[in-house]
Order: C-alpha cells, then sequence, then structure tokens
DNA sequence: GCCGTTTTCGGCCCGACTGTTTTCAGTCG
C-alpha cells in the first residue's frame, strides 16, 4: 500500500474536522489538525518512521500514532470510517463557506438536514435558515452570500495577484504607516487574504478603506475588513509605540503564535496582540517594534519566512537560528530567456537590464531546439548566440553566462548532445513534457538528468503551475538524493506562477547539502523582478547564502559549474 | 487528544466583531 505523507495528514485533517461538526470537543480536534500538520513538515515517508519516530515529532502521541500506523498500512482508519457513516461527508464543503463554522454546519445539517451548499442556497431562498432560534434575516443573508461566494469557486492568491492589490491599496493607506502582514508577509506561495497592520486612525481610514471597498464585511476602531477586486482584506489598528505585538500577531502564522504564547504561559505571561502582560492580565508591556518585544520574552529576532512552528523557536532558544540568505547576496540570475528563443529582451538589453539591478551575471538559459512551441534553440543557433554574447561581454559590466535551459525529454535523455553540453558555461535541464507520467517514470528521468556531468541544475524541479497544473508525480527524496550524490543544484524557479522547489522542498534539500539555484525564468524584462519571490521561497526553506548558487562570484560561479 | 522546570489531571492563545441577544454564542484571525 502506497501511502503518501499527504494522505496521511488529510486524512487526519478529515477526522478533526468531522469531530469538530459532531460537537466534539475543541482540544481534541486541535490535536488531530496538530498532527497533520507534523506529518505535513515531515521532509521523510512517515511510512517509513517507527511509532517511537513519530511520537517524537510532538504533537502526536500514542493515539494519534496508530492511526497514522493504521494509515500507512491499511490506506483508511477504522476511526474515520465510523464517523463517515455518522456524519456526510458532503458536509465537510459548507465549513469552507466564509461566516458558516462547525456549529452551524451541525444544526443546519440536524435541524434543517442540509447536507450540500446546493441545499443551503436553497434553504435560504425559502427563508427557513432564519427560522432557527439564535438566527435571523442578516445571518441567513449573510450565509447565502458566503455560500454564493463559494460556489464562484475562489483560491488562494498567488504573489503576483497579491502584489497588484497592495499597489492599489498603497493608494488609501497613508505611506509609511502600514505593513501588509499575514502570510504575504511570511513569503508563502500562495496567499488566502491580505492582512494590514496600520498605526493611521481608524476614524481617518475607514471612510476611505469604504470608497474603495466591494463590500464592508465588518468594521470597527480595532479592526476593519473589506473585500477589495474580490479578495478579502483584513486591517488592524494599532500606534507606533505598540507596532511590534500587533505586527506579530497579524503576521502569524497561527500556529506560531500559539507556541509563542504557550511559552510565555510558562514564564507566568500572557500574550495578546497589544503586548506582554502579568499571568492575571495586568501590568501591559507594550514594544514598539517585533525585536522588542521577542527580546523581552529572551528570543533574538525571528525572520517572518521562518514562523511556522516547524521549529523556528527552539532554534532560536538555543541561538540556532540560520543567517538567513538576504537579497544583498544574491550576485545575479540563473535563470533567463533572451529573444533568440520565447523571450522579449535581445541579449544586449538583458546585459544593460543586469548593469541596471548591479548584477554580476546573468544566466543566459534559452531553450533547446526539442522545445518548438518555445522556438528553440538548434545546435547552429546557439553556437551564434554564444558569439554575440561573447561580443557583448567586452564592455558589459553584468557577464552574461552561456547556457541553456535544455529539455529532458520522455525517455530521460536531453535535448542536446553531451557535447554540445560540455562547451556551455552553464546548463539548466528541465521538464517540460510528460509531467503526466507514473511516479517511478519521471523519477528516473529527472535523476538521469541530474547524473549528467554536464547538467548544473534542474529547472523548475516538479513542473507545477500555481491554481493551474499539478506537480509532476516526483519523489522528491529520491530527486534530493541523486542531486546531493552528482553535486547537482535544484532550481527555485522565482516566478509567482511557479515557486518550484516548494519551501519545504527546499528545506529538505538544503538539509541535505544540496545547492539552490534562484532563477526568475524572466521572459520580459519587468520578469527580472520576480527574483524577490524566489528569495522569499529560499528563506522559507532555511537557506543561508552558503546553500545558494547566486551568493557565488563570477569566478566561483564559473569555478562550481566546471 | 496532548502534555508536564509547580502538574499523570486539568488545563489547553487570546481578542474583535456581528447578530440576536439582555449577557452571549459563533466565527474568525
Amino acid at each position: 500500500m502506497e501511502c503518501t505523507n499527504r494522505q496521511v495528514a488529510e486524512t487526519l485533517r478529515l477526522i478533526g474536522q468531522l469531530l469538530e461538526i459532531r460537537e466534539g470537543n475543541p482540544y481534541r480536534v486541535r490535536a488531530f489538525m496538530n498532527g497533520a500538520d507534523a506529518v505535513d513538515r515531515l521532509t521523510r515517508p512517515v511510512a517509513e518512521l517507527s511509532k517511537d519516530e513519530v511520537v517524537a515529532l510532538g504533537g502526536v502521541g500514542e493515539h494519534l500514532a496508530a492511526v497514522v500506523r493504521e494509515v500507512c498500512e491499511t490506506g483508511s482508519s477504522t476511526e474515520l470510517e465510523t464517523l463517515r457513516a455518522e456524519i456526510p461527508p458532503s458536509l465537510l464543503e459548507l465549513l469552507r463557506i466564509e461566516g458558516v463554522g462547525p456549529k452551524t454546519v451541525g444544526r443546519l445539517w440536524r435541524e434543517l438536514g442540509i447536507t450540500s451548499v446546493a441545499e443551503l442556497l436553497a434553504a435560504t431562498e425559502k427563508g427557513r435558515v432564519r427560522r432557527l432560534k439564535g438566527f435571523g434575516t442578516k445571518s441567513e443573508a449573510e450565509i447565502r452570500r458566503g455560500a454564493e461566494r463559494y460556489a464562484a469557486s475562489e483560491q488562494r492568491m498567488n504573489r503576483s495577484t497579491a502584489d497588484a492589490l497592495i499597489a492599489g491599496l498603497a493608494e488609501v493607506l497613508a505611506p509609511g504607516r502600514y505593513v501588509v502582514a499575514g502570510s504575504y508577509r511570511r513569503g508563502k506561495a500562495t496567499i488566502g487574504d491580505l492582512d494590514i497592520v496600520s498605526c493611521e486612525d481608524p476614524v481617518a481610514l475607514n471612510p476611505r478603506l469604504r470608497l474603495v471597498a466591494d463590500e464592508v464585511i465588518e468594521s470597527g476602531e480595532r479592526r476593519t475588513s473589506i473585500r477589495y477586486r474580490g479578495e478579502r482584506v483584513d486591517v488592524r489598528f494599532t500606534t507606533p509605540d505598540a507596532f511590534g505585538p500587533m505586527l506579530i500577531y497579524f503576521t502569524g502564522s497561527k500556529p506560531f503564535n500559539i507556541k509563542l504564547r504557550d511559552r510565555a504561559l510558562l514564564e507566568g505571561l500572557r500574550i495578546n496582540e497589544y503586548g506582554i502582560a502579568g499571568r492575571a492580565g495586568k501590568d501591559l508591556r507594550t514594544f514598539p517594534t517585533e525585536a522588542a518585544m521577542l527580546k523581552a520574552l529572551d528570543l533574538p529576532y525571528i525572520p517572518p519566512e521562518l514562523r511556522e512552528d516547524a521549529g523556528e523557536i527552539e532554534a532560536a532558544e538555543h541561538d540556532r537560528l540560520p543567517a538567513l540568505v538576504i537579497a544583498d547576496d544574491l550576485r545575479g540570475d540563473l535563470h533567463v530567456h533572451s529573444n533568440w528563443s520565447d523571450g522579449t529582451l535581445s541579449l544586449a538589453e538583458l546585459a544593460a537590464e543586469g548593469e541596471r539591478r548591479g548584477y554580476e551575471y546573468l544566466v543566459i538559459s534559452d531553450h533547446s531546439a526539442t522545445l518548438k512551441v518555445a522556438h528553440g534553440l538548434s545546435e547552429r543557433d546557439l553556437a551564434e548566440q554564444r558569439h554575440t554574447i561573447e561580443v557583448i561581454n567586452r564592455d558589459s559590466a553584468c557577464r552574461l553566462i552561456a547556457g541553456t535551459e535544455v529539455d529532458i525529454l520522455s525517455d530521460g535523455t536531453l535535448g542536446f548532445a553531451d557535447r554540445i553540453l560540455a562547451d556551455l558555461e552553464f546548463v539548466i535541464a528541465s521538464l517540460h513534457g510528460g509531467l503526466r507520467q507514473d511516479q517511478d517514470q519521471v523519477t528516473r528521468r529527472v535523476i538521469a538528468a541530474c547524473e549528467n556531468e554536464h547538467v548544473d541544475v534542474i529547472g523548475h524541479p516538479t513542473g507545477r503551475i500555481i491554481g493551474r497544473r499539478e506537480p509532476a508525480a516526483i519523489d522528491l527524496g529520491r530527486l534530493i538524493e541523486a542531486a546531493a550524490a552528482h553535486g547537482t543544484a535544484l532550481e527555485i524557479n522565482a516566478s509567482p506562477f511557479r515557486l518550484d522547489l516548494e519551501d519545504t522542498a527546499v528545506r529538505a534539500a538544503r538539509d541535505r547539502g544540496v545547492r539552490l539555484s534562484i532563477g526568475t525564468d524572466a521572459h520580459r524584462p519587468g520578469e527580472l523582478e520576480n527574483l524577490r519571490h524566489g528569495l522569499a521561497t529560499a528563506r522559507r526553506g532555511w537557506c543561508t547564502a552558503d546553500d545558494v548558487l547566486n551568493a557565488l562570484p563570477l569566478d566561483r560561479l564559473l569555478e562550481w559549474t566546471g
């Protein structure tokens, strides 16, 4: 029985959600959710761990370890099957409606027999929901709006969409008086909603927010939520002298906040979004910055990208946080396309763009001819391009590195012969087709590419496109081992539509000593800007400058590629 | 269900906003 960590985590989550609807003990529900998170964070297959090793993860006790074992061995869980027999699993989709929680779902089901979003919409139309005790016309209307929005099926935003919203909001927010917090600030690849901490007076800001909002969800003097261009935006108000605790609170993650508060309780301190108080909630101390607040808790500053309760608090306690790679460490972009294949900029324009950004180098990595849709280069084109690059390099401050993004063909061979690859300064090998092959087949292909001595980097390793294409079924554990064994780097493709490898895999690779290569895969000038998204993913993967290929100076980079 | 530098029992992060309520439950972040 093949059983992935994702399946195990989903099973635990499912049990938790069904328990929640059945009016279970909320702490028991949380235990299942925590267990699911712990399994999600694992970089090894949970099926390979012993029961003791699973318990040692923390957050997983005897009972959950037994459930994990059962799921690994049988593919299911008797506890889950019992709950499924009792509660229609279709109720779970109702939980995803904004404003509808487990209590409401339970009552809608027991008292009105509602088991699906369609039935819920029908019931609101007939006014059945408003007749429930404790409900009224407003609650019914809100539930109806939520259900309609759910039916329109929203998904998480990519970082490009988030950036566009932030640029729009910048026109109503006072410059320098707010920070975009939440998962955006933590550098996540996808963002559910925008969280903003502002130290403007709500009396002044609320009316301006109302003006640009599609809808005001709620509005108060401490918190306001609006819908803006279809997305939810939450604003928390604070003052400069108490900015620290609010920023920590609103940056999250939620598990990070809970762990931090838990830890403070042991010291007899209570944390909330306003500061740190004594056990009785008295003597509130406020802090202007996050660092000052963390210092009061005997912790060093913890970068937002690490705040996932994935070991960072323990590392901070022992002063073993990694010195994360920063923007200034990056000396160039390791994956760029020119108009020789499907990019829009000429080589000279790219060199100028690199200079403007203060880059030491840019890797020109046009496609191989096998990728016909991208006007890939033939062997002859490549030789000509090489000549042009050499001419431009004579008087360019930004060195163009002659490379390619060679296609990994469906049989695992590459789109250029070895003798051609040997002449190039930098070789990225990427999958562009055959992404739906089964796990073993597609894994063998990328490992074969890793084993080729001329290949320096595996480009966008899983091929995912956020919200549009699932990652290929690659066994990342095997790929990372192969990359480690052959000294091949793995790419963090910095396009906000890819961000591939993803953060957890980056951390696993980094832990095995695999180098990461950040490349924008830019096809248009503005896309060189995307390097920062790749940087954020590297930081979420606990990377230091030593882990990142782009931090090498030109001579050492060329030495590394051989 | 998990957990322990007061604990193997009795806690479990903490607060804002809304609606339908006379004091709070539910949801959310």
